[in-house]
DNA sequence: AAAATTAGCTTACATCTGTAAGCTAACTGT
DNA sequence: ACAGTTAGCTTACAGATGTAAGCTAATTTT
C-alpha cells in the first residue's frame, strides 16, 4: 500500500471517528482532538497530519452532510416518478435519512444555530442548495408560479427539517403523527402558493 | 437590608452574568462556573449556595427567556387591536424582540437543538406554551377551522422563529426581505389552512 | 544507493476546569 | 443576649485539554 493510500486511510478513520462520537449527548464543540484521535486510533498529535484545526475537520463533516444530502434529494426523486404522491412522499423519505443517519442530521441542526459564524454559514450553504434543488423541481414539476418557488421551497424546507428534529426525539408513534403534521402543513401551503400566492398584496 | 434581599440581588447577579456572557460565539454548554461566578463578582465556590449546578442556572435562563416570549405575545396582540394586520404586525413585533433580545433568542434557538435532553424538553415546553396561546387566538380571532388551529400555529411559529434566526445574522436590509418573505409564506399558510384544510385527505 | 520527505509516536508543559474542606462574619430566631 | 444558620471567601487538588519539540522509520525521489 503507497503511502497517500495510507493517509487517506487514516484521514477516513478520523471523520468516521468524529461522526461515530456525535450522539444525543454530544455535539462536535465538545468533541475533544485527543477523543477523536484515541477513537482513531492514532497519537493526539498525529491528527495535525491530516486538518489544522478541529475547525477544519467540522467543515470537512458539514461538507459530507450535505453531500449526502443531495443524494437524499435525488432518491426522494426516484421515488416519486414511481409513487406519484410528491409530498407523502418526499417527507417520508426524508423522515427515513433523519432515523437512519441521526447523528449526521443533527450535526447539520445543531451547527445551524451553533456558535461558530463558519459552521453556520457552511451549513446555511448546504441546505440552500437543497432549496434551490427543491425550486428547480417545484417550477418544472408543480403548479406553482414561477417567482414564488424559491419562497415556497424555503418554507417547506423549513417545516420539514422542523419535523426531522421533533422526530428526532420521537417514539415511532409520535413520528408518524409528526409525518402527518408534516403533510397537511406542506399541502396548505402549497394550495396557498398557488392560489393566494398571485397577489401577494404589498 | 435582610440576608435574604442580599442573597436574591446575588442571584439575580448571576443570572445576569450568564445572560451577559452569552454571545454569537458563545453558548450557555460553553460557559464556565468560574467565569460566571467571575463577571457576578463572587468566589466559584458560593455559586453553590444559590445552584446545584450549571444546568439548574441553565434551566432557570430558559424559564425566563419563556417568560419573555409570552409577554411578547401579549403585546403584539395589543399592538393588533390597533393596527388590524395580524400577520404583519405579529412578525414585526417577533422581529423587534429577537434583534433587541439576541442573547434570549439565540439561548432558545441553541437549546432546542442542544446537546441536553432536559434543556431541548424545556424549551420545547415554553414554545408549545406559545403555540398553544397562538392557536386559541387562531380559533377565535380568525376563518381558521377549530380543529386545525394547533397545526397551523405550530407551521406559524416553525416559520417565524427560523426567520428570528435568519435575521439574527442579517443586515438590517436583509431583515427586512426576510419579514417580507415570512408575511407571505405566512399568508399561503392562512389562506391554505381556511380552504383546503377542510379536507386534509388521510 | 543516497538523500529527502513525512506519517506517526512519545514526552512534556502550561492552562483551565469543577469541586471538596474548612474558615469568617453577619444575620436570624428565640 | 446568645446560639444557630448561612452567604461568601480562600486554599487546594485531581483531572482533562490543546499543542510544542523532537524522534523514528518507512516511503519517495533523485
Amino acid at each position: 500500500m503507497t503511502r497517500a493510500q495510507q493517509k487517506e486511510r487514516t484521514r477516513r478513520a478520523i471523520i468516521d471517528a468524529a461522526f461515530a462520537q456525535l450522539s444525543p449527548d454530544k455535539g462536535f464543540s465538545s468533541l475533544s482532538l485527543r477523543e477523536v484521535a484515541r477513537e482513531a486510533g492514532i497519537a493526539p498529535t498525529s491528527f495535525y497530519r491530516h486538518f489544522a484545526d478541529m475547525d477544519e475537520l467540522g467543515l470537512t463533516l458539514v461538507d459530507e452532510a450535505g453531500l449526502m444530502l443531495r443524494q437524499l434529494l435525488r432518491q426522494a426523486r426516484h421515488r416519486i416518478e414511481k409513487n406519484g404522491s410528491v409530498i407523502r412522499t418526499s417527507i417520508e423519505t426524508f423522515m427515513e435519512f433523519v432515523v437512519g443517519n441521526s447523528n449526521v442530521f443533527r450535526l447539520l441542526l445543531r451547527e445551524r444555530s451553533g456558535t461558530s459564524a463558519p459552521f453556520r454559514r457552511a451549513v446555511a450553504r448546504e441546505i440552500q442548495h437543497f432549496c434551490a434543488e427543491l425550486a428547480d423541481y417545484l417550477r418544472k414539476e408543480t403548479a406553482c408560479p414561477d417567482e414564488f418557488a424559491q419562497v415556497q421551497a424555503e418554507a417547506m424546507v423549513t417545516l420539514v427539517f422542523h419535523a426531522g428534529a421533533d422526530a428526532l426525539d420521537a417514539s415511532p408513534e409520535l413520528r408518524l403523527q409528526i409525518t402527518h403534521r408534516t403533510i397537511t402543513q406542506l399541502r396548505w401551503l402549497a394550495h396557498g402558493a398557488a392560489g393566494y400566492g398571485r397577489r401577494p398584496k404589498e
